[in-house]
DNA sequence: ACGGGGACGTTATACGTAACACTTCGGGCC
DNA sequence: GGCCCGAAGTGTTACGTATAACGTCCCCGT
């Protein structure tokens, strides 16, 4: 018969149960072993199920001095491949007691709320995506234990990484292409300043540089279909031989390039093919399926969480790029005769 | 010179600036008007620059009672729909200094984290997808404040809801449709448990039972590609005069129809029409592009939130479905004569 | 017989903040 | 001169939890 408005606390638990609010913490929090005895620690649990007693997390927070809360930070949501890092990183967060808070890098929500602001009292430490780079100033200012996801190894954050074996990737496509026969290429690379996006760019220029007639041109375009398609267009109506193959920085970019070769009557992959990066769904919902290279994200995001709940247990997180393989599909045949 | 492995608090920066931390409190929380001078105000704001304070959230939330943070809950991360939601939902909820946690619901997360564990002392509400059907027995249990998202208006729930005008969206489709020739319709219909998805189906069959001869049938598929192209495959196989038309419950189950007709040798929109639903970059990346309803997804989230905290504030929330429009692109035309 | 130590608890305290209740002081007004 | 009032603060308390430190018993070994 306690007020019922305001929640029940820790102490309306004891008093039900006829103990102290300290043997209702021990009971509930598991630590009870040779504290207290079966019988009260089973009547303290009663009293908590029939009050529907929920501790308090702020309470618990300023207690602990933690929250056994991280922060992921993604560039965006509109990727399906955020998605699978994020089930991954909570699934192991989960097992060892930890929630995950999204923050979408800010796109129209502007700054004036800034998840940082109080990020040290609200966080045990952040997950970062290297494309989010606006962010990161933000997440230096406190010092959050923190673990970047594709992000240059010997960047100056100092920050632990894990990587996806992207160089491996592209080399896996750009051996694909030349296996066909393929030598004059088209680079449409993602024009986001991030480490992962330069990575494709390097591997491809050093693996096709030792092939003697080669050619790779390079073209920006923001990762969106419509953007895709215009730099795709542009690239290939300017004078010169025609590249035989688009190797596109990812699977958006890839229905952009379709969309323009479409436009200028050329046929996928007969006239030219297309590889991607990411197999996301709509790497089959388009026609032909794409190439691609296969990124497995839930896995990314379980090594993430994995170096992060290492880094705050003070352990050294253990390094080691996470495999990454091509899948061939439609998109790619050998270059036509005629060239 | 104070203690500097951990964080400063106000009292810290109440010592620096030489007053009391109930004055620091007053300055910082921008109560100070008329009960201290200016030049006092700005000498705190100004140690408290200095030592780089932070206030502890944890102790602020507790004091406090509530944490300016409320809880959206999505079916999955994988829809770009729901990202647009997001967005509008936590821009209008940053003008009013609130953040938004997003909680997806769990698909091999498992219930271990129940984020609704302790959601009574860690949010202010939740405002939720009625497609996330299996986490809302969860949050009835605790009494929070909840809105939902394109939801039965008259459901036992007894929670406020913002809704999309689906049906008239299903109804501008079913005209359209009507207006091009076809009578014989196929529904593919999301086998999810949703009062949206209901609607699509009710709506439909409304608006063609007054039309003599026509025929509509239904095929249910889960909300992916390769369920949907299954499910179509066997309904377009079955005996039977075949429909002219496929009218899809969303856009990604049309990409899957593509591919079924596709398989079957079928031309859109030649031999089959196809419709969707939702207009997402999906849609213009298939060929032909798709005939579909455009949702204003931002709006939806930004009326939500804007539901919700009229809630919070004890306002009434003020209704309304928002409404859609249909989007004509290459994938309806009218039925194959022969038919 | 006596002391040492489990078993079974309780009391007290601190985490950092916001807000209520108070004090002090210098005018202004009759 | 007495009185009240506003400005400019300060002292204290409570939010609900987890845990360190402290008491009892009572049993058992020597």
């Amino acid at each position: 018969m306690t007020r019922s408005s305001t929640r029940p606390t820790s102490r309306d638990v004891a008093q039900a149960a006829g103990v102290s609010q300290a043997a209702v913490s021990l009971v509930l929090g598991d630590k009870w072993r040779g504290r207290v005895s079966q019988t009260t620690a089973e009547r303290v649990r009663e009293a908590a199920r029939e009050l529907g007693y929920r501790p308090n997390l702020a309470a618990r927070n300023l207690r602990l001095g933690r929250t056994r809360t991280v922060l992921l930070v993604v560039p965006a949501l509109t990727t399906e491949f955020f998605a699978g890092v994020y089930t991954g990183a909570a699934r192991v967060a989960a097992e060892h007691g930890f929630g995950v808070v999204l923050y979408p890098s800010p796109e129209g929500i502007g700054p004036a709320r800034d998840p940082f602001a109080s990020a040290q009292t609200a966080l045990d430490g952040v997950l970062a995506s290297s494309m989010a780079a606006d962010a990161l100033t933000a997440i230096r200012g406190d010092q959050l234990p923190l673990v970047m996801l594709d992000s240059d190894p010997t960047g100056s954050l100092g920050a632990a990484t894990v990587n996806l074996d992207i160089a491996d990737g592209v080399r896996q496509v750009a051996e694909h292409l030349l296996a066909l026969g393929h030598r004059r290429i088209l680079h449409l690379a993602a024009d986001v300043p991030s480490w992962t996006f330069d990575v494709r760019a390097r591997e491809l220029a050093a693996r096709l540089a030792p092939v003697p007639g080669t050619e790779l041109r390079t073209a920006r375009a923001p990762i969106s279909i419509d953007g895709a398609l215009a730099a795709t267009e542009t690239a290939l109506t300017t004078p010169g031989t025609r590249p035989t193959a688009v190797v596109c920085d990812d699977d958006k970019l890839a229905a952009g390039a379709y969309k323009a070769l479409r436009r200028l009557g050329l046929r996928v992959p007969d006239d030219v093919s297309v590889t991607g990066l990411d197999d996301l769904a709509l790497a089959t919902a388009i026609d032909p399926e794409l190439t691609t290279v296969r990124l497995d994200a839930e896995l990314f995001g379980e090594r993430g969480m994995q170096a992060l709940l290492a880094v705050l247990e003070g352990r050294q997180p253990d390094g080691g790029d996470i495999p990454v393989h091509l899948v061939v599909r439609g998109s790619t045949a050998p270059p036509p005769t005629s060239a």
